[in-house]
RNA sequence: GGCCCGUUCGUCUAGGGGUUAGGACGCCAGAUUUUCAUUCUGGUAACACGGGUUCGAUUCCCGUACGGGCUACCA
């Protein structure tokens, strides 16, 4: 009974997944690293019509970024492959016709067309056709026409599906490791098509069969899935595998922050955060959206802030490195609520990330973040700017946004300070304060501190006087990090230029 | 509409038959800081409703309301 534990993450590339997805597989992976068992990346697309290009490949590099490692799947390959239903599809059909022979299937003739009339006819009378033991027998399928009538149709090579022949009034039971015992009747499930008439599997069949024969002991997905898990339990049965039936966990959903439906790939940029864990393009048309790695989410934070929503220790610990969560997890703390996403918890998560980071640490990742301009900025100049700022950023790209000073000259001056603080009569001051920090043989953040201590004594001014008017000239902007620190990473001649180049600004828009 | 799942501060949540219902984010106030930010201190704010069961329910049961999910030859 010891066997051991396999799980996979088994998205379908028809887009690109959300933080959704992520959160699944990451769930998944935090508990089967947590037993010591296999986790598998299984690519499931049999939908031919939905493929996007890239998706693939986009779900491989998310799951990198996350630091989840897959043991198997179909880009590590493995012993159970292939990993990807396209490259499966004879196995499917072997299935289906074993259910075929044992009476648990049948063949279907009806074309679409003809299901979308029923669907229609149905609802003017406000019902709802259910393809199940009370409408098959009006349908053209091989169990209503015979098997006489069925062979011709086969043999003329009409179009059939294969459909699972659901019993009637049999009660179906799911025990999930979330939710608890789930009981349906198997009159409320219908007749799903197992093969469609490309011959591929639907997900249904796809999904129990390769669960089956990749021998996965816990299936972890989304609530979505709830409703259609007794129609997987029946498939069990039928397929005569339902003593190694996979344990089933379904996750809540995360909602969006209005609280109104699932968070989708749709919303994209729209709540104003990003709904993916990377940026992507659509290879055929003009979409597109960025992610959290481009916006400069750490992934340690990103992977924090996802395992927190819809779980928790119960401690009060909130930071927590993969291998703390791994430690710490447990299906039976995952919550049962749908969790909204909220946006300000999210920053906080990377703040808390950023402000423990190092400043080498902190270089390293924005410099891959850089703008094109800043992209040859010296690493170690850059890892003391984003020492001296990283407790006023939130997305490691905030060094380039509102740290961008260090690099360049300002590109505004504060309007307000120059007009109260740029008087007349002590604009000579100023040039006489660049004078001495000229004259200063060591520009350390000491010295050049002490040089204006000395200045604002020697002329009765106040900080508010001096401070607020030398940030302006070095940044643009009155607040920011520390000034005389800011000014020795900057050295003498850049200070001096910005002194200089400021002053003449300052005068024209006092005169303006 | 039918079926399934859910419901503790605005949000994420802890808790559990008798608690001052705890924490975090946000927000507000104060302290520290040359500014801003950080940090610290304090404050604001919740058991959806109605019936049971019980000496006692936020906690257990039932119903209602509300929210979510599913209801395709999509996953």
């Amino acid at each position: 009974m010891s066997q051991k534990v396999r799980t996979r993450y088994a998205p379908s590339p028809t887009g690109f997944q959300h933080i959704g997805g992520i959160r699944t597989a990451l769930y998944c992976y935090l508990f089967t690293r947590k037993v010591g068992g296999s986790f598998i990346l299984r690519i499931e697309d049999t939908d031919q019509n939905r493929y996007v290009p890239g998706a693939e490949e986009y779900i491989v590099e998310s799951l990198k970024w996350c630091g989840i490692k897959c043991d198997e799947g179909s880009h590590v390959g493995g012993e159970y492959g292939p990993y990807r239903q396209s490259e499966r599809k004879e196995t499917y059909g072997i299935y289906a016709q074993q259910m075929l022979e044992s009476g648990h299937a049948y063949y279907a003739f009806d074309t679409s067309e003809e299901l979308t009339a029923k669907r229609k006819e149905y609802e003017a009378q406000k019902k709802v056709f259910k393809y199940d033991p009370s409408t098959r027998m009006s349908m053209r399928n091989s169990i209503s026409l015979g098997k006489e009538e069925t062979e011709a149709l086969l043999a003329a090579n009409t179009p059939w599906v294969i459909r699972l022949k659901i019993p009637a009034d049999e009660e179906v039971i799911v025990e999930d490791l979330v939710r608890g015992m789930v009981r349906v009747n198997s009159n409320e499930v219908d007749d799903k098509i197992l093969l469609k008439g490309d011959g591929m599997p639907t997900y249904h069949l796809a999904n129990v069969v390769d669960d089956h024969l990749m021998e996965i002991t816990h299936v972890i997905r989304g609530e979505e899935w709830l409703p259609s898990t007794p129609l997987h339990v029946l498939l069990y049965r039928a397929l005569g595998w339902e003593d190694t039936m996979p344990k089933f966990a379904h996750l809540p959903l995360i909602l969006k922050p209005t609280g109104k439906g699932k968070l989708s790939k749709r919303d994209g940029d729209k709540m104003g955060f990003p709904v993916f864990p990377l940026a992507w393009q659509h290879p055929t048309n003009e979409e597109s959206s960025t992610g959290y790695r481009e916006i400069g989410f750490f992934p340690e934070a990103f992977v924090n802030l996802l395992a927190f929503l819809g779980w928790n220790p119960g401690t009060t610990q909130e930071i927590f490195s993969m291998d703390e969560l791994i430690a710490a997890f447990s299906i039976d703390r995952i919550g049962k609520s749908g969790a909204r996403f909220d946006w300000d918890k999210a920053q906080w998560f990377n703040q808390q990330y950023i402000k423990e980071a190092a400043g080498s640490t902190l270089a390293e990742a924005a410099i891959k973040v850089a703008p094109d301009a800043y992209k040859g900025t010296d690493l170690d100049f850059l890892a003391s700017a984003c020492e001296l700022m990283k407790e006023r950023m939130t997305f490691i790209n905030d060094i380039w946004e509102k740290g961008y000073f260090f690099f360049e000259s300002p590109k505004e001056y504060d309007a307000k300070v120059v007009r109260t603080k740029w008087k007349e009569e002590r604009v000579p001051l100023f040039h006489q304060l660049k004078e001495q920090f000229a004259a200063l043989d060591n520009f350390s953040a000491a010295n050049v501190e002490a040089t204006v201590k000395a200045f604002m004594q020697e002329h009765g001014l106040g900080f508010g006087d001096v401070l607020q008017v030398f940030r302006v000239m070095l940044a643009g902007t009155k607040s920011g990090p520390p000034i005389f620190e800011m000014a020795e990473l900057l050295g003498k001649t850049e200070v001096l230029k910005r002194m200089e180049e400021s002053a003449k600004t300052f005068d024209e828009m006092k005169a303006a």
